[in-house]
RNA sequence: GCCCGGGUGGCGGAAUUGGUAGACGCAGCAGACUCAAAAUCUGCCGUUCGCAAGAAUGUAUCGGUUCGAUUCCGAUCCCGGGCACCA
């Protein structure tokens, strides 16, 4: 009886899928787990090796804490809205609902072959009405809402409004207008309007105006990752910033509570170091300059630049102010004869994308010609106006310090601007020196002051000048919310007298439209202002963006079928925080912070008990692709190995990594694999066709994606898992390469043949295992085995795990082991890994049931603990004996032991020794 | 440019809290079994010197802390991820 995966895989698959093996209850008396994966975007490509990556890690763990008695929640589904389906849809006419629909049905088909424990009478697509349905009520209830400043949380917008009636915004100042102030009595004399207008500006989602990414010719909106060089990406047309009205979600309210939540959850230091950094929040103050009214610009007069520092005591260093492209103060205060080069500028600017701005090397700006005056000194300061500094953050006006700020100092040496020192030595004249131990000079009232006490005190002395305040500042900006595209939840607004009114409930899932054509509406709006139905009601025309479904789906996930809620209170409190959460780092600072809000702001309102989503979150590493080459010898059909290619004019071309043996071209399936190739000849290096490597990003492209499927019908489905487990960290990135699987596979086959013999001949029946008693020296592996592997699966060491298995199975090869006693508890420890062959192995033992059901076995420890181990002595770190102790000797008796022992006696010579280092029960170092 | 990771044999990686670097696997070499092949098993396997025992050297580069550094600190180089409309 030999190792027949592919009927041991197939019976269990379906056994699973007949007896519902996997299907999970709301309610149990067990204690709950609730294990989740970054569900998936359904793209045509299919599953490549890199997705099942977190997949398997996750199952792993899911099935291992369902062996240790809890009740384990593991839903899959799919993030089913998105960008390429609607691409897809206009280059070839076929609507996205159904493209989705394939991709999705693939992706099922292939993530069934790997033999994953989800429950999938659970599942969940994004793109399904009664799923958006949902989305959309939560849209509504963010837009009801506003952020109570006072009270630290969501409230109804309904409260908000009686407290205007009652004593205006006084205690509420406004979020999207800080200026906006107004009494009771003004509040009851706003037309209805105005009213609308002003709630808006504390709505948790609203509608206001934003810069995009802008294409003429493509009619639509870009992502600034289409934005290559100023030009789309598709086509190679200009891109130019448009304002269009949007959605955003008034996330900056929630910025102090994402930071303070992330403190209660288990993420990565990088992560929540990334997530920190996202938010930005820092504190220093906003300052006004006057301008300065030299008669060039007309009507300077009165006019202030307000800036926002961190650094209020290094005013007296402000060598030059600069202004954002954007900033509302630039056409005013540009002074005639710089109106030409401002306007060029500012052409310049508007034609690159944010990313650009942020990446240059290059120093650009323009002098306005006019001028600011320090508050404090009087001296006249030009204002300048620069990309670096950007609209969105702060006042979108900076002082600039060239002695204390590495940016200001390049722009001042660039453009020749004389630099002020007032850092003393701390400053070398070469570059900036931000720090603040340094001793103020030439600083006026700071003089003397080391400049991190100074700092409060320019604060207050801008306070009582009257010309400032101290600010708390957020890099972080209210998320935009809308999409000027089909492939979306549309928004559940109406659009009455220019007020966004909500749908009532009833009218929801407001369902998207079915459209002929997916090109973009006129002015820059979306596919749905195409639709005469759907204007005519005066819906609004912009769709939620991708991660709309994703914010809350974790808790649909919970209670899938629910159609009065999103999910009942008693199931969310039931299985609560997802425990384990598994994706890449690439959501580090979208999905998971947008979800996170959600998250409070359900808490807020009282329809959820917990106000952070995950718990503990564990980054799996992206899988990249291992691109090969071949070389064509150009203008002819001849290839050329890798090494001989330099000697040749050769044309470099991607080869499908499948049909290459690590770098060795199989050159028969190459000239099957493209009929252009089919008369390929070679030119070989020692007999071998050798192919060039480059690690890129796994692409069906660039022909180096391999296809899991390929492998599961090869190996078998536990190989796979196992292989995938093996290579390495599951948080660190790497390429892909199949070599050593074989590896894995034949660990598979001697672990079968430890149950079936070694004479495991076809037609053979039944296993061979015994009912003898154990020995010492077998529970040892045993015990090892236990304490290993539970220990590498509880820290996600999944690649350690799997090699602790082969090292139990390789020792229990040597002592020939068969005892039902040793190897059946093996088994149920790597049911989590390769559950096809545990469980038929499990069924074989004549035990009844899912192995999922079996009791997890106990480390007693007893036979690794007994055996006392060698512990080396080094004196000064150099010579070294070996010494046995008792592995819970106390420091008093290893000292005793060490001293007592003739070697060491005789390295000392009669010196005594200065110190007897015993350092984690493995070394000692005796100092004389 | 800014933020976050990473760099260990021919290759993937191990070293869990600063304590014998290279576990486990792949590839390679030698051998056993076989008419042969496959499968399986055994031994060797960082580099240099050495018949060997052994010695020196070695975790991207340079420097530091320490009795002791792959691990901690500083600088540099290279690679990956993110930077707000890809998901």
């Amino acid at each position: 009886m030999e190792y027949d995966f592919r009927r041991i895989e197939k019976y269990w698959q379906q056994q699973w899928k007949d007896s519902g093996a996997y299907k999970v209850s709301n309610d149990a008396a067990k204690p709950k787990y609730y294990v989740l994966d970054m569900f998936p975007y359904p793209s045509g490509a299919g599953l490549h090796v890199g997705h099942p990556l977190g997949y398997i890690a996750s199952d792993i763990y899911a099935r291992y804490k369902r062996l240790k008695g809890y009740n384990v929640l593991h839903p899959m589904g799919y993030d089913a809205f998105g960008l390429p389906a609607e691409q897809y849809a206009i280059d070839h006419g076929i609507h996205p609902a159904v493209s989705t629909a394939q991709n999705i049905a693939n992706f099922r088909q292939q993530l069934d072959n790997i033999g994953f424990c989800y429950d999938w009478s659970r599942e969940i697509r994004t793109s399904d009405p009664s799923y958006y349905k949902w989305t959309q009520w939560i849209f509504l209830q963010l837009f009801d809402s506003f952020y109570n400043r006072q009270t630290a949380k969501a409230e109804r917008i309904g409260g908000l409004t009686e407290q205007f009636e009652q004593e205006g915004n006084a205690s509420h100042p406004c979020p999207g207008d800080a200026t906006l102030r107004f009494s009771a009595d003004e509040w009851e004399n706003y037309e209805e309007a105005r009213k609308q207008e002003v709630l808006m500006q504390y709505r948790l989602a609203y509608c206001g105006y934003g810069e995009v990414n802008w294409c003429e010719a493509l009619g639509t909106v870009l992502a600034n990752d289409e934005v290559v060089n100023g030009v789309s990406e598709r086509g190679g047309y200009p891109v130019v910033k448009k304002k269009l009205r949007q959605w955003y979600l008034r996330i900056t309210e929630y910025a102090d509570r994402l930071l303070e939540g992330l403190e209660r959850i288990e993420f990565s230091d990088a992560m929540k170091e990334m997530q920190t950094n996202w938010i930005g929040k820092s504190s220093g103050a906003e300052i006004d300059f006057a301008i300065v009214d030299d008669g060039e610009g007309a009507g300077d007069e009165g006019k202030k630049l307000r800036v926002y520092t961190t650094r209020p005591d290094t005013i007296f260093g402000v060598d030059f102010m600069v202004i954002a492209p954007e900033h509302e103060l630039v056409e005013a205060i540009t002074a005639e004869g710089q109106r030409t080069a401002v306007e060029e500028y500012i052409a310049y600017v508007k034609s690159r994308s944010e990313r650009e701005r942020m990446t240059e090397k290059k120093i650009s700006g323009v002098f306005t010609g006019a001028y600011a005056l320090n508050p404090f000194n009087g001296n006249k300061i030009p204002v300048w106006i620069s990309e670096y500094v950007l609209a969105g953050y702060g006042t979108g006006a900076i002082m600039a310090v060239p002695c204390g700020d590495e940016r200001d100092h390049k722009f001042a040496r660039h453009f020749g601007i004389p630099v002020t020192n007032i850092i003393g030595a701390y400053y070398n004249g070469g570059e900036a020196n931000p720090t603040k131990d340094a001793v103020l000079e030439n600083s006026g009232f700071l003089d003397g002051l080391l400049m991190r006490d100074a700092i409060d005190e320019a604060i207050n002395r801008v306070e009582e000048k009257g010309i400032g305040v101290r600010k708390v500042n957020y890099k972080m900006r209210d998320a935009a919310f809308s999409r000027q595209r089909y492939w979306g939840e549309p928004f559940p607004i109406q659009w009455i007298d220019g007020v966004a009114k909500p749908l009532p409930e009833s009218e929801l899932p407001l369902q998207l439209p079915h459209v002929d054509s997916y090109k973009p509406g006129p002015d820059g709006e979306g596919p749905l202002a195409n639709i005469p139905e759907w204007t005519a009601r005066r819906l609004e025309t912009n769709t939620m963006p991708g991660y709309a479904g994703s914010s809350w789906y974790f808790l649909r996930y919970m209670d899938p079928h629910n159609d009065t809620a999103f999910c009942d209170r008693d199931v969310s409190d039931y299985w609560n925080q997802v425990d384990l959460y598994i994706g890449g780092t690439e959501h580090a600072v979208g999905h998971l912070l947008y979800s996170r809000m959600w998250t409070k702001s359900l808490y807020d309102l009282g329809y959820i008990g917990f106000d952070e989503p995950y718990k503990k979150l564990v980054n799996q590493g992206m899988i990249q692709g291992s691109s090969r080459f071949v070389y064509r010898v150009r203008g002819t059909n001849q290839f050329v190995s890798a090494g001989l290619k330099d000697k040749f004019d050769t044309d470099e071309i991607h080869v499908d990594v499948n049909i290459v043996d690590g770098v060795e071209l199989n050159t028969d399936a190459f000239r099957k694999w493209r009929d252009e190739y089919r008369e390929a000849e070679f030119v070989f290096e020692e007999g071998k066709y050798i192919c060039g490597t480059l690690t890129e990003k796994m692409s069906k492209r660039l022909y180096n994606t391999v296809n899991p499927d390929d492998l599961v019908a090869k190996y078998g489905a536990d190989t796979f898992r196992m292989y995938e487990m093996f290579l390495g960290p599951v948080e660190v990135s790497k390429p892909w390469d199949t070599k050593g699987i074989e590896g894995v596979h034949r660990f598979l086959k001697k672990l079968w043949r430890l149950f079936a013999g070694e004479e495991s001949l076809p037609g053979r029946q039944g296993l061979v295992v015994t009912a003898e008693l154990p020995t010492p020296a077998e529970l040892k592996v045993l015990h090892k085995a236990i304490k290993k592997i539970e220990d590498d699966t509880e820290r996600f060491s999944f690649n350690t795990g799997v090699s602790s298995f082969m090292i139990a199975v390789n020792e229990l090869t040597d002592l020939k082991c068969r005892k039902r006693a040793i190897l059946e508890p093996l088994l149920v420890l790597l049911a989590p890994y390769a559950p096809h062959v545990a469980e038929e192995l499990w069924r074989q033992l004549g035990n009844a049931g899912s192995i999922l059901d079996a009791a997890y076995p106990v480390f007693d420890g007893q036979h690794v603990k007994e055996s006392a181990k060698a512990y080396p002595v080094a004196i000064n770190g150099k010579t070294r004996a070996e010494l046995t102790i008792a592995l819970d000797a106390t420091q008093q008796q290893v000292e005793e032991i060490v001293l007592a022992d003739a070697a060491v006696q005789k390295w000392l010579d009669g010196k005594t020794p200065k110190k007897i280092i015993y350092v984690k029960n493995k070394m000692i170092n005796v100092v004389v």
